[in-house]
DNA sequence: ACCTGAACACCGTTCAAGT
DNA sequence: ACCTGAACACCGTTCAAGT
């Protein structure tokens, strides 16, 4: 062993080929998840890559193009159900158009609510892969099966996009200032059950189960969406 | 007249009382309505009141008390329907509880899209001042009076504000994106016409629908609400 | 070809100083 | 008390240079 050295850089230079799109991906996806949009830096990225940062660039153009990338990769991993060839049998006696509509909402909300950074990614700019295409002919398909009009089809599936975006937003951000602010849920509770009941009447009256409401996220959502699809279909 | 000096600094040292806080959020408002959130700097705020960049500080301790003093503001200015003393007599023959839930969604929705700051503003943190907390106690209200349960209205006006803000934010991003790129509403029209039929069956019949769909979004706000209400609150 | 540090033009904010 | 510029620690990205 030499003698102890300085060794102020940690990290010496990376051999040749550490580098790929694909682990620069990895890492992104792994860093947006974990530590939030706002920590994805271009320093940071490196950093988790263990390169200095000017390394990426030469895989990717720039953070643009790389949050493009990010977001394709995660609309890949969505899990579509089994097309049913012929139009089916009718919403009773089966995985109708109606069940398989919410089953692809569904997966959308995991996929949002799953990977954080997902919904950031696609709401900057309307995601243009094979990917996200493959899903909204999905469903809008679906939505004809279940009886609806060319105009009414397109408009229902604008409508479901938005009330799932907005959705797992509302639940993502929740979330994440919970993990900020340990005692948040409790101050949230406090606060609640103190405002002046004859300024706010309706809110006082209902504050627990306010409480309770901003806990139960997944089926929060699955209770507006099965109201939304009524709505929107008809049926039930 | 003195002869031409440099005058660089076409700002001189503002007088004593230029600022306070009315006017900063006066500037704040307009540079974020005109130039969009990633344009709201500090120095651009500076220089919009013409005043240099930390002039600011003596009246807002930073940045983020300057947002929420926004977001404050814009909620302020939400008209609210005039209240109904007693339960009304139904929702026939008047404005009952559904036709005022409708306006307050209006309302709230017009805000968000008349002035896109608010959206983000608002979605950062949860909005704690007596303006929101007014809005969401006058919501829950007429909930309660359209006839659902404790527990539903709470849940049904988490479903309506996750659908008006996602519809919002949607209608607020596509309106930019269109403002940014003048033939974009052209390129995507085309795009959508020319996608293979047989990989997309329903996306590529249904272009021409999807083509103006994108224009009417107020119209397509109202539509899935009158879907998403009927679904919750089972009449109409 | 792939990785590097220095440098540039930004950002929010701290600080000591002017008036 | 209110406004100021310089400075600090960040950011994405350009550039010339190393290997």
């Amino acid at each position: 062993m030499t003698a102890n050295q300085p060794a102020r850089p940690t990290r010496r230079r990376a051999p040749r080929n550490t580098l790929n799109p694909d682990r620069i991906l990895d890492a992104a996806v792994r860093l947006l998840d974990r530590d939030g949009p706002e920590a994805f830096t271009m320093r940071a990225l490196a950093k988790e890559l263990g390169v200095g940062t000017m390394a990426v660039y030469s895989h990717f153009k720039g953070k643009d193009e790389i949050s493009d990338a990010v977001a394709h990769r995660l609309l890949g991993e969505i899990e579509l159900p089994a097309p049913r060839p012929q139009p089916g049998p009718g919403p009773d006696g089966g995985a109708g158009p109606y069940d398989q509509i919410r089953e692809v909402c569904r997966s959308l909300y995991r996929l949002f609510t799953d990977h954080p950074s997902a919904l950031q990614l696609l709401t900057r700019r309307p995601p243009s892969g094979d990917e996200a295409i493959a899903v909204l002919d999905r469903i809008l398909g679906l939505l004809r099966q279940a009886g609806l009009d060319r105009s009414a089809a397109v408009a229902a599936h604008v409508s479901i996009m938005q009330y799932t975006i907005g959705s797992a937003q509302w639940t993502v951000r929740s979330r994440r200032r919970e993990e900020c602010d340990e005692e948040l849920g409790d101050r949230m509770r406090e606060r609640l059950t103190q405002l002046p009941a004859g300024r706010y009447p309706w809110l006082a009256d209902l504050a627990p189960e306010l409480a309770s409401a901003y806990l139960a996220r997944a089926e929060q959502y699955e209770q507006g969406l099965e109201a939304l699809l009524h709505g929107l279909l008809g049926r039930r």
